[in-house]
DNA sequence: TCCGTTGCTTGACAATTATCAATTGACGCC
DNA sequence: GGCGTCAATTGATAATTGTCAAGCAACGGA
């Protein structure tokens, strides 16, 4: 691990209240990788062997199943994957790839349910942490339920343009296949998703999202915290 | 609070390993309650001033939006809920009523987080349960997204028979419309889903499910450890 | 520069799912 | 027992979403 990444992972919410021993053991057993765009890091149901940290780049999580696949989730930089299943010792729900070249931690799964042991400032993080991934997914499936995909396609370019800054011409972070997949749609609908909300003032350009009428589009749209505000 | 009710708790997974003097102070401040059915318990969107425990009865969790109803989860006893709100100090994201004359204790969320800060067997004994509620959700969401109706009733079908006890006939726990709500379909095409499934095997009058043909069932189902076990 | 690959878009069509309206059937209450 | 209420079912129809096939544009490598 070059020594210019410990602080960093040192100052992450999980690790700032650990004790600097037992931050020390956690990061000794671990190494940094560079993987190159679409490797595929972990596969659901395999056992959790590491816990991993994304430091640069940007890893897709998807599941299949009966030969199907959606995309679940895209984890940035600089934040963890699959905490849940390293400290309950239990199978991948979720498998993993790299969307571009990506420099990724590998911290052993047994170290960290070791020190989780040890380090109540640790174990206390991982509940904030776990917390906030719970309290995602429920977002997300709300989302799912209570959306029309157009809905849907509207309140993540609202998202969107917030993450940007409230800019308003953005790029789309994610390709268009993923994207319709995450929304839970096919690329064919996401395409015609974007077109009907042309009327609302959304002009999309390859990755450029340009909104011309944020009114009417929240209007349309309708966000809510409690679905789309993924601080709380 | 019941003194015979406080053995059962202390005897729960979140509540086993913390130390006696926190869990009577958190037990003091507590109080059960019996309420009928069809109470709303919490609202979304609401701050979190309770952590909610069932002892009796079954309480269904639901969300909304944009007038729009769906059902997320029931908790049955003996099971807490809203324990993610609770230790973040946030809004409720999923609103609670009972769904039968129920028995529920209440405990201070402001008790809970001092004594999750305060006691390290309890600290970890949340981040067992959040990590379980995690991929529970996580499982529900893949369900949903990589699945059709017809399949998602089917697994449902094949989970229900598993809880009891592999029997061969058994009852649906959920009105028939809330179990429309959970599966992301319609009352009516529930009704035409269990049609479908005939051929399959599956007999319905009223609540009780009879399945006659289990492996034609698990042909068509392809039930997966990796979306429809909840134990692990 | 050309070519092959890949992702996006479009149109036609099919499958799935939802909506609306009406009926049936079960249940509790008077 | 009769009646009102409500959930469940059914049929007809509409809306949404997915599938298949074709065409287009951007990109990178030979």
């Amino acid at each position: 691990m070059r020594p210019e990444d410990i602080p960093e992972i040192r100052a992450l919410d999980l690790f700032r209240d650990m004790s600097e021993e037992n931050f020390g053991d956690l990061v000794r057993g671990g190494y940094v990788q560079t993987f190159p765009p679409q490797v595929q890091l972990t596969t659901e149901g395999d056992h959790s062997d590491f816990l991993h940290i994304v430091l640069t780049g940007s890893v897709e999580m998807f599941a299949t199943w009966n030969g199907r696949e959606t995309s679940m989730a895209t984890v940035r930089p600089i934040s963890t994957f699959i905490l849940a299943a390293t400290i309950k010792d239990a199978p991948y729900l979720m498998s993993a790839r790299t969307s571009e070249k990506s420099r990724i931690i590998l911290l052993p799964s047994m170290d960290v349910r070791a020190v989780f042991e040890n380090d109540n400032g640790f174990a206390r993080a991982v509940v904030s942490e776990l917390a906030q991934c719970y309290r995602a997914v429920v977002k997300t499936s709300k989302d799912l339920k209570l959306r029309s995909s157009i809905e849907r396609l509207a309140n993540y370019l609202l998202r969107s343009r917030r993450r940007a800054g409230d800019a308003p011409e953005f790029e789309l972070l994610l390709e268009k296949r993923r994207l319709a997949s995450f929304l839970g749609m096919t690329p064919e609908n996401l395409s015609r998703a974007f077109k009907a909300l042309r009327p609302y003032g959304v002009e999309v350009e390859g990755a450029t999202v340009r909104i011309t009428d944020l009114d009417s589009l929240e209007r349309l749209a309708k966000p809510s915290p409690l679905i789309d505000d993924f601080s709380t």
